[in-house]
DNA sequence: TTATTTATTTTGAATGAGTCAAGATATGCT
DNA sequence: AGCATATCTTGACTCATTCAAAATAAATAA
């Protein structure tokens, strides 16, 4: 899925030009789960060193919108990127040190998803964020 | 709950003063659910012209931090604010124009509060905000 | 393969929500 | 009323992200 000819045909389907900063942004991703901006720039340059930062938010604006990343970002944090998709997966956020880990569905396929009364809106997503303490900060606050 | 004399007790149980715009904070955020940090501080200086920015950005956030305010900020927004607390509801935001509303709680209590699989962490809030369209936009987009 | 078209990228400046810091002010206590 | 200091005002500053114009390179056609 995540793989290079994967993206290709995700982008040529779009209409899009498969160009070195895009694929290069996918590959940084999938190799840094949860990675900021700035990391995901500084991966990039370990290949390519020349890939602007204006290129780097692109291609994640783009292949966010074509549904290969997914964004996340919690309160007061910056945006993080992650390439494992479609999962329905969440997130749980370390209030103190800000980490962030993966956390599968609670309640079979798509928990929450229907709302009780929904405003007329009509629902696409459910996105869950966990908050607390991780396991480091846990120890840290009690000691 | 929200009233004059909630707030100033909330404050003084917390040993923090009872200020013009604490005061003047909480009552533009209840007179204004769901307003931003610019809408908020326009409706306090509707009473109070000389309360600075800082005086209010200050005002939620010990506000929030004291329980009685509670942020929401999704993906590409700007915060906001509502006095509406400690009754677990969510939010839908539109993917178009940004509006917001309330959902209440899917499936009875605190639903989706059990992952799975923590990893450790422990979890002390279920933030769940849905993502689709209002009717407004709906419309628009198939008109 | 080379020329052509134009989507993308580079570069560098700009934006703007939010934060910092120092001095002025007002709250709560005696 | 007067004191001590928490809080506010003022104004500069941060920094993730966006904007814009010129340069570059991907895709198509000759």
């Amino acid at each position: 899925m995540t793989t290079s000819e994967g993206i290709e045909k995700v982008l040529r389907d779009a209409s899009m030009r498969v160009t070195r900063p895009r694929v290069a942004v996918l590959a940084a991703v999938t190799a840094h789960p949860h990675a900021d901006t700035e990391t995901i720039i500084e991966a990039v340059r370990q290949e390519h060193p020349t890939v602007s930062h204006q290129a780097v938010y692109d291609s994640l604006k783009l292949l966010t919108s074509l549904g290969l990343l997914r964004q996340i970002q919690p309160h007061g944090h910056i945006a993080r990127y992650e390439a494992r998709v479609g999962d329905n997966h969440h997130h749980v956020v370390c209030r103190s040190c800000g980490s962030l880990a993966d956390v599968d569905c609670a309640v079979g396929a798509a928990p929450c998803l229907h709302a009780s009364d929904h405003h007329g809106f009509t629902i696409d997503e459910a996105e869950v964020i966990y908050w607390g303490l991780c396991p480091n900060c846990q120890s840290t606050k009690t000691a």
